[in-house]
Parts: C-alpha cells; structure tokens; sequence
DNA sequence: ATTTTGCTGGGCAGGTTGTCCAGTATCTTT
DNA sequence: AAAGATACTGGACAACCTGCCCAGCAAAAT
C-alpha cells in the first residue's frame, strides 16, 4: 500500500499545481528528479493514482443542481442489470450499491429543479427499479477531497 | 454555455489519455496546436475545467471502505460551523448540505468496517451534532464520471 | 460593409522529458 | 557479518515540447 511522506508531499504539489513539471517538481521538493520520476511512475503502477483527468465543474456546463437519489430495486433485479441501464443516462454520475433498507445509491445532476424530474423520470423509467428517494444538494460545504486523507494514511 | 463538440472531444482525450501533450493532443484531433491551447486556456478560465489533480484511488491507499452518512444538527448550530469541524477529519471526504428530514450528507471512508466505527465516532462527536445514519457502499457500480455529461452538455 | 473572433500553419528560443550511467547509503537476505 | 537488493543522487545527452509570436484566412457579429 505503500505511500510515505514523500509520496504524500509529490501528490499534494501536483494536487495544488498540475500544470508543475516533473523536473520543477523536484526542485520545489528538493529531491531528485530521477526519484520524482519513479515515486510518480510507482504510484500509477500501484494504483493509487488513477488518472490525472481535468475535474470538471458540473454547473460551469450547465448543471448546477446536484441530487442524490437512493433507489429499491425488484428482488429479482440483478443490480448489475440496473446499473448498466442507469449508466446510459448522462446525468448519472455515480452509482453504488449499498446496505440498508435501500439498494442502489446514484449521484445525479440536472439543468435546473425542473430538469432533475425529467432526469428522475428517466431513472425510475429503468427496469427493475421500484421506488426512488431524492434529495436535492444544496451547498457543498466540503468539495470532494483526498489529500488530507493521504496525509493521515503516511502517519499509519 | 461555452463548450462544444471540440471542447468535449479534448476534454474526453485528455481524461483518457493525461500524459499526451498538447501538441500531441492537436495531432489527434486534427487540429492546429494553438487551438488546442487557446480552448484549453479558455476551458479554465471559465472554471469549467476546475483542475488536473491525481485522481487517488483510496482503497489502495489502505481505506478501502466507504461510507455515506447524513447528518441531522441542531437547529441552533450552523451548517458552516459543523461543516468546518468535519473538515478537521480526514476520513470526510466530501460534504453537502442537503433537503429532507436530514440536514447533512458525508462520503467518508475508512480501514475496515470496525475502523469505520471510529471514524463514525469522530464525526458524531462534533459539536451540534445529533444523529448520524450511515450506510456503508458495497460496490462501485459507476464510478465517479463526468464525461458523458460533457458529451450530452454540447447537444445543448 | 466592416469589425471581431477563432483557426491555421509556421518559426523560434528555452525548458523539459525520457533515458542512460556511476556512486552511495540503506535495508534485506543469506 | 557479508553479500545482494533497493532507492536516491547528480549528471549527461538528444529529442521533444512549451510558450510565445506572427500573418493569413474564414466565419460570425455588428
């Protein structure tokens, strides 16, 4: 599993600067470059770094309102099934299966209030869904992050 | 809202592919190098590209559970100051304030199922705070995913 | 009709990448 | 304890890319 303090310290300045090089990188870390090279190559090989993606900001293309929907689904519905049918539609950003009474939980995101029931209808359209439970976000007080987790996790 | 058919196409080669520069970018798309520049300066000047951080996988990084919670707060406490307390925990990783009969909503994560007691511990724990409903997520249906909606965003 | 905007294709200097290498320190294995 | 493996450093090299500039052109807006 493998992240120390260095690894931790390359991913935060990448984090907070992309657009840095590998070879400004290690001057800023005050390391080497071949070592700033490995760590990162390292990182991806082990998994932990998934891709380096553009974050993109749902409301700045036009889909500001942000729901999470929890979902039953029919006992004889795979979930699997459900899932691929929910990933045709675009405004269905994630999807987990989850415990309790519930089933599925989605993160949706829509044009504007109205728009979310268009989207919902199209949800609960799926087969084998039975019933649907929104809740639409209204602030993000924390924007999704990771690294002060990734600090946690070089302290073991 | 200002992101087309092209703006889609770099957005969806540079997700897939972080590592191609940007004149490798204009090669595959067919396009000059400085348009490829000019839309991705733009891209992020309107804040539709928000960054191009690592995306960290947390399983590897040892936290391989995952966890929704919603808050109910007390009416006198503000949602910026709980907020601002659960920014204090690592294992939070994202925040909403939400509708419905919940007032709070986390993605928190962590080592195992009894560390996530822990975490859950540290979370009711913050002032103002009264009760916390967790589901833990079993499986990653669809993964956090944006591109899709730009594909759906530039047919307007 | 005129101006603005966006794309193209080109050129240039400077910086960066990928890739080696030898030397050294630390940790692991035998 | 000796030998081997592993990780980091500092340096080198050619090839490449970036940031920046420019002129020409076409489409859209005024």
């Amino acid at each position: 599993m493998s992240v120390d303090a260095l690894d931790a310290r390359i991913l935060g300045l990448f984090a907070a600067e992309p657009r840095v090089g590998v070879l400004e990188a290690s001057r800023r870390l005050g390391v080497a470059r071949g070592t700033v090279q490995a760590r990162l190559d390292r990182l991806q090989r082990d998994g932990v770094v998934r891709g380096w993606g553009p974050d993109i900001d749902t409301t700045a293309i036009g889909y500001p309102v942000t729901a999470f929907a929890t979902l039953q689904i029919e006992q004889g519905s795979g979930h699997t099934t459900v899932a691929a049918a929910l990933a045709r539609i675009p405004e269905v950003l994630e999807v987990h299966t989850i415990t309790g009474a519930e089933d599925l939980w989605c993160r949706i995101v829509a044009r504007s209030n109205a728009d979310l029931q268009r989207v919902i209808d199209q949800v609960v359209t799926v087969q084998g869904i039975q019933r649907a439970s929104t809740v639409i976000a209204l602030a993000e007080q924390i924007p999704h992050r990771v690294l002060p987790l990734v600090e946690a996790a070089t302290k073991n």
